[in-house]
DNA sequence: TGGATGACCTACA
DNA sequence: CTGTAGGCCATCC
């Protein structure tokens, strides 16, 4: 994220990056989250991709961007923190556990951003 | 204005 | 499990 275009409109002055950035920063200690309910806690339920958006423009802020991972637990943007083996570390120093895969636990460590009811609960394990 | 890209998700074969 | 296909939305060119 570089500059931020104008947006005219009143409402939408912050880019929904700035809630996405504001769920990542209440993201716990040695807990993860999914780009999906980023998604949904933005607004924008239907696109996961805009918040991995979000995400790629957030590398290398101060945003615990490695608690992030996708629905299946899988560090899908590891490659983007520079090192590979940065993210999965920062979770393990955090207490995050990880299966033999290399994915985190999201039965034990995932965080919802949002407390409304999802229908769709995690089928992990 | 429209195509291309992306740290995704779901469904299906 | 791998591959293919569609969809979703924001951004860049």
């Amino acid at each position: 994220m570089t500059k931020k275009i104008k947006r005219k409109k009143k409402e939408q002055d912050k880019d929904f990056f700035d809630k996405v950035y504001g769920f990542v920063e209440l993201i716990p200690y040695g807990k993860v989250t999914t780009y999906g309910a980023l998604a949904e806690a933005s607004g924008i339920k239907s696109s996961a991709r805009t918040v991995g958006w979000a995400m790629n423009a957030a590398a290398g802020s101060n945003l615990p961007c490695h608690r992030v991972v996708n629905r299946n637990g899988e560090l899908t943007g590891k490659l983007h923190f520079g090192d590979p083996n940065l993210m999965e570390d920062l979770l393990r120093s955090e207490g995050v556990a990880f299966t033999k895969e290399g994915n985190v636990v999201m039965s034990k460590h995932f965080w919802q951003p949002t407390n409304v009811a999802k229908k769709k609960l995690i089928r992990n394990n």
